[in-house]
DNA sequence: GTCTATAATGAGATAGAC
DNA sequence: GTCTATCTCATTATAGAC
């Protein structure tokens, strides 16, 4: 019908393959699904896209990239809403470890509530990594993803220590893969059994132990 | 060519499916790939299986019981081989936080270098369980398998608290929850970037987390 | 139980008119 | 840039002879 720029099919093409991606898995996105979803007909998805792999490489990069903002937006929140009794500095090491639990208990929680509220997306998400793991087509995909996700918890993980004026008594590039791998095996667990109080006393737990063992003001050599 | 019963074809066309799976991913897994593997033909394949459906799920079934016996093995090993400093009861605390931390830390190992030796079936394996939660005539499957995981980690936990003489300050099941994800965790991350001193570190750090904070020999009331 | 042959389907990609 | 029609390939599953 109308004309419309390469570039901006590709665009409405890539919203509409997440959208398939979400709804009914990696198999689900085929050329023929995305182009029904988007209204477009298939011989413009050749137009726009050299190929489904061409897609998908897109595809990860798109989403990965929206999630840094919802991940500072969440724990922002959480920094702000945290319990007013430890806003000064001036407070027992409890509470200030009690705090700190706190907040990240609340950041994981608002996690788990975006993976709760689209189970799909994230599942997608999944597929998407494993299916470049194998692909040699997509070759590096995966790392880059991991390595942006690497990233995003450091910067959390300094935001948090400024915020709350304290610091990590590990490097915190260890303790973002860790936290990045707390986040995708508490997701893969839940989204097999779906068991939400489970889930919830294991992100206190690891909370927990976050604030507690990597926490202090002053360095500690282990 | 020669008879063969149907039970035994199973058995031989899902050992046939998990290489070609741990080889090529799950989508190499075609009836075609796996006759092939085991040096069938294609027909043998519906006689032995009603379809693709049904050899997935009975994948899932023999793998994951695979499973608890290295899990089981790496930690007793770990336990043996731990620094005999610790094996009195009559040490500080430190000391024996110290132990317990060696030891997880050398099951994390044991069980990641399982993942190092044959990446491509610990892949295999969340590629299974991300196309059990997305096909319906699966339904289920996905469940029982992280249940047999928690149940695994669980038992693991109890054993290693007999052995060192201990008990954990919060309930197993959470804490077999957190431990799963994190070698779910640990696992993902490695397999994008395999950097494996990076993920040692990482390891390291959640076992000084479970053993420094989940371990006492006084309950602890959070 | 085992085989050959084939049906039935759906996929990615392209040719070529407009 | 956009469309219809089609090519080519791989898949699951089955029919029917032996």
């Amino acid at each position: 019908m109308t004309r419309v720029p390469a570039a901006r099919r590709r665009e409405l093409l890539a919203a509409a393959a997440v959208r398939v991606l979400a709804r009914g898995g990696l198999s689900a996105v085929t050329t023929r699904a995305v182009v029904a979803e988007a209204g477009m007909k298939l011989a413009s998805f050749h137009y726009a896209y050299d190929s489904r792999t061409d897609l998908l490489r897109d595809l990860v990069a798109g989403v990965v990239a929206g999630e840094r903002e919802s991940a500072r937006g969440g724990l922002l929140e959480a920094v702000v809403r945290r319990p007013v009794a430890a806003e000064a500095a001036s407070h027992a090491e409890a509470d200030r470890d009690a705090d700190v639990t706190a907040v990240i208990h609340a950041s994981l929680q608002a996690y788990l509530l975006l993976v709760a509220q689209e189970p799909g997306r994230e599942q997608g998400m999944f597929e998407l990594t494993q299916h470049a793991l194998r692909d040699p087509a997509l070759s590096g995909v995966a790392r880059d993803q991991y390595a942006h996700y690497h990233a995003v918890a450091a910067e959390l993980l300094d935001l948090l220590g400024d915020q709350l004026g304290l610091r990590w008594d590990a490097p915190v590039a260890d303790l973002a893969r860790l936290l990045v791998g707390l986040t995708d095996g508490l997701t893969l667990a839940w989204l097999a059994d779906r068991d939400d109080e489970a889930t919830d006393r294991t992100a206190r737990l690891a909370a927990q132990m976050l604030a507690a063992h990597a926490l202090a003001l002053e360095p500690v050599t282990a």
